[in-house]
DNA sequence: AGTCAAGATAGACATATGTCGAAACAGGAG
DNA sequence: CTCCTGTTTCGACATATGTCTATCTTGACT
């Protein structure tokens, strides 16, 4: 396993206030700020991230004003970059965070780890 | 001053694991979110946060296979994003990264605070 | 089987984005 | 003043994105 592939498993990497980084880091970054880079995408995974362990789709939907399929598509591009899973169980779906990439983010941008790390 | 504007301003925040975000927030949140999301610009804020406190625009242009026209447009997005400043000194152009803006999305982004707070 | 509801997918459309070449701008050197 | 170099702005273009309506899939309940 690369020393990347553990980081991004682990949530933790050196931020890039420490060094820049390589194309291939840039561009996984990339993409997963693209999936946060939408206002009712944001919404969605902070309510999924803030709903205790996982929540149903028809408690999601009434929060926003956009069609129900507009709302699918968002939760598809969460899933895609890894930010969310999500189960049917019976009529409904139900959508859980998934925190490692998020916290790869964080620690992504966070400032530089105290002297001696 | 709103709680809002001064978590923006110390770069701190109740992460989206402890609470949804407001629309409001989450467009804010979004927007930077955006300039973050193209591995041009991800690669571009990387060097310039990682460069000791400035780095000149002749320095930065030839790690990229863009012409300078698109690195220019990039380093735009960032600045109007308020992740990076800049000044002309002679011919040459300087960049150096506001920091603010980073901790505020990494705050964002990260785990819960401990018990307590 | 038939019907209904939740949610996802498909297709279409308008708008936004990334890129480039050409031109403009800023400042130093002859 | 004129030229040259570094950087930004402008205008154009192809592609990507967000949204909608219509349709499909899945499963529950008669």
């Amino acid at each position: 396993m690369s020393k990347q592939e553990l980081q991004v498993l682990t949530g933790c990497c050196t931020p890039i206030s420490e060094a820049a980084l390589d194309p291939a880091q840039a561009a996984d970054g990339a993409a997963v700020f693209k999936a946060l880079a939408d206002p009712i995408r944001l919404r969605l995974m902070s309510i999924i991230a803030s709903a205790g362990d996982e929540i149903c789709v028809c408690d999601i939907t009434p929060h926003f004003e956009v069609s129900g399929p507009t709302i699918s598509h968002h939760l598809k591009v969460l899933r895609e970059a890894g930010l969310v899973d999500c189960e049917r169980r019976g009529t409904w779906v139900y959508y859980w965070p998934l925190p490692e990439r998020l916290t790869w983010l964080s620690s992504l941008l966070s400032a530089p780890a105290a002297a001696g790390l």
